[in-house]
RNA sequence: CGCGGAGUGGAGCAGUCCGGUAGCUCGUCGGGCUCAUAACCCGAAGGUCGUCAGUUCAAAUCUGGCCUCCGCAA
């Protein structure tokens, strides 16, 4: 078929190297540049990056609901439109153009994480099982009716890049799963529950401030969710300490408030928390690496009773 | 020119201001103690101090350039 993809992290990547193996991408959308990293240089999208090395064409519209875009597009007469986290809102002016609509794939089991982190929101909840669910897409957000899914489990060692990495991987494969079954008209329309929808709205800096009277359970999510970007942190001596990994401390810490460190080992210092204590074993300090808490105790003396906000 | 931190044996750090003996906590290897051990004791190996140049009798330390890594901010 003839695609236009939408996408703009690497996430979307994994989408459109699919569907360069099956169809012809007439064209690539993905948000303007933006002004990143430490040198606050201009850095090209990652769909971008990878759609120019292809030499298809690209376009990055400031608004995707600007008239002249739809009319744009509607030039091109594609047979479909394939969405992949692209960021903006399409209008309705965009979503009636393709013979076949446009297809969106999300990174959760519609209609639950409806928005824009949903892989992170499940980490954290505790989920057990996700995945990929492609749908058309409709005016409100991730309300369209569904077409298929595939689901993706989530173990105890996942975290926000292992989960990434194979939902990007299950879109891919179910974008395409998609097309074909859309082009032999196979696939039927699947409105969502409305009443079930759940969200899972962005994630700030502040979403991954540790709250320690949540529980060792809460919080070992809330890690793992955010690893390795934003990542969870709480405030030690002043200063941000991102902490990625832990475990819930054996031993019995009656003492202390929660978020006191009540115990020093060689794996990790022990907090306190709201059913008992956590070990935090690995972690990244202000203007270090990310390392092992054990490494990082025996440059830096920790001391018991010490307050973590 | 967005702000800032950092490169020192395998790991994490100190030493740098005020040039002159390579330090600490671990790890590794060998030995000892012990019923045993991740515990304890004794000993050993292992470092062009990121890199290039400069100043100096002498540079991890002072000066300039370059490379790399990281936090914030976007």
């Amino acid at each position: 078929m003839r695609v236009i993809f939408m996408g703009t992290p690497d996430f979307a990547v994994y989408s459109l190297k699919a569907l360069l193996t099956q169809h012809e991408v007439i064209a690539v959308v993905s948000q303007p540049d933006k002004p990143k990293g430490r040198g606050k240089k201009l850095v090209p999208t990652p769909v971008k990056a990878f759609a120019l090395e292809q030499g298809i064409q690209v376009y990055q519209p400031e608004k995707a609901r600007d008239p002249e875009f739809a009319a744009l597009l509607k030039e091109l007469a594609p047979d479909v439109i394939a969405v992949t986290a692209f960021g903006q809102i399409l209008p309705e002016s965009i979503l009636n153009i393709p013979k076949y609509g446009c297809i969106n794939v999300h990174g959760s089991l519609l209609p639950q994480y409806r928005g824009a982190a949903p892989m992170q929101w499940s980490i954290i909840n505790g989920e057990k099982v996700t995945g990929i669910t492609t749908m058309f897409m409709a005016k409100g957000m991730d309300t369209g009716d569904m077409l298929l899914k595939t689901e993706v489990e989530i173990t105890p060692e996942d975290n926000f890049a292992s989960i990434h990495d194979k939902l990007a991987q299950a879109g891919a494969e179910l974008l395409l799963e998609t097309l074909t079954a859309l082009q032999a008209g196979t696939v039927e329309r699947i409105p969502q529950e409305h009443e079930a929808a759940t969200y899972s709205p962005m994630i700030t800096k502040e979403t991954g401030h540790i709250d320690w009277t949540k529980s060792a359970e809460e919080i070992i999510n809330l890690m793992r969710g955010l690893d390795p970007a934003p990542a969870a942190y709480t405030i030690y001596e002043g200063e941000p300490l991102k902490l990625f990994k832990g475990s819930k401390a054996e031993g019995h810490y009656p003492q202390g408030k929660m978020g006191e460190i009540v115990d020093i080992t060689k794996k990790g210092f022990v907090v306190k928390c709201g059913d008992g204590a956590l070990t935090i074993t690995e972690l990244q300090a202000t203007g270090k690496k990310r390392m092992e808490a054990g490494a990082y105790l025996r440059g830096h003396a920790m001391n018991q009773g010490v307050l973590l906000q």
